[in-house]
DNA sequence: GATAAAAATTCAACTACTTTAATAAATGCA
DNA sequence: TGCATTTATTAAAGTAGTTGAATTTTTATC
């Protein structure tokens, strides 16, 4: 297990002793996903927080007429998971595959428990862990209200100009609210502005 | 100023002694505003987080074509300000202003870094404040992409059965990402359906 | 390397939502 | 209390984005 990644991650926003480190990373479980296997499925209980090493999941809904729904991607670096359903211990109703061959670490319910105890300074992590990741979902509320879909698609490739050389243009749509059709003649829009 | 509100609120998630409190109120600063009146105006820096003890804001930016989103509604018990302006200390996007007179008790950004550092318990009790945040959030981006208007108008107001009393239907559209002409035609649509 | 499966493109018909504009109702304020 | 302003309603025409269906291109797999 190389949790070289995650460490430099989190030492970005805290410092930690060599004991604080050896128990975190006693506190952590390897896994890997082969390209299209699940993480979570809608009904099961999120047991973990899933901090990607290598690779790229995808965490969505499928709606009533089994529409596919992207809130959000993971790739290195992130962190993914049903925090709702993670924290109250009830049934998520999300998916979360991948999209490629991934490597992520877990840690469990119980783990991160034991970690806020036994090493307060993740309280400061995580706390500016979600304190990032509320402001990047509210620009994102407030392009879906402001923005078309082509102003929106603009801007994801923009942010996201090496995510999107990864995705397929089906989970692009999935993301932006929109269908593969229309976002087809969007981008033959795109070329002839160019 | 009564901030027993507030008080309460944070006994909630941890638990301070009378010390602590003294400190914690000691970098308070409370504020009325009249209705319509401004809190922050795009192009300012955000310079506190808002804890809403009366009243009612909203908090929203103005496309260029002059029309308002509303990213969030405040109103008691809730924070409100812009996260991203407060941490960067660089020009907002937002608006927020009142459309109820409010009263609110502030923490500048000097202060708030003084009291983590001082009490690092408020480390944990915004750990869970944001992660509460960003839950809600997300579930509010899986809905607009799954929903319809008419969809996401019927949850707004059992979600929310009180706030929606409160608002004129303008701001509930600009809020729901429809236009208020819309909103009446679905609000016209649902009495039918009763 | 061949074949099947999935993804992307194109087009035409359709619909959810917007725009404009006019009228009515509700609200704020002197 | 009354007048001005804002908000809500209604209707008709317009548009951004969808749906369905057929075709091509790309990707996965044995």
């Amino acid at each position: 297990m190389d949790a070289t990644l995650l460490l430099s991650h989190i030492d970005r926003h805290i410092q930690l002793d060599t004991e604080e480190i050896a128990l975190f990373l006693s506190l952590l479980q390897p896994k890997t996903l082969k390209r299209k296997a699940f993480l979570l499925t809608q009904g099961e209980i999120c047991h973990a927080e899933h901090f990607i090493l290598k690779g790229c999941l995808r965490v969505y809904t499928i709606d009533d007429n089994g529409f596919e729904h992207i809130v959000m991607f993971g790739v290195e670096e992130w962190w993914v998971g049903d925090l709702y359903s993670f924290l109250t211990q009830t049934p998520t109703q999300y998916f979360i595959d991948a999209l490629e061959d991934t490597e992520i670490l877990q840690i469990s319910r119980q783990n991160l428990d034991k970690l806020y105890q036994q090493v307060p300074k993740f309280e400061r992590f995580f706390r500016i862990l979600f304190q990032n990741a509320f402001i990047a979902q509210q620009q994102r509320i407030q392009q879906n209200l402001s923005n078309t879909a082509e102003m929106r698609y603009q801007d994801f490739i923009t942010r996201y100009p090496q995510l999107e050389q990864r995705l397929s243009q089906k989970q692009v749509a999935a993301y932006l609210g929109i269908t593969p059709v229309f976002l087809s003649m969007l981008r033959k829009k795109r070329q002839f502005k160019k």
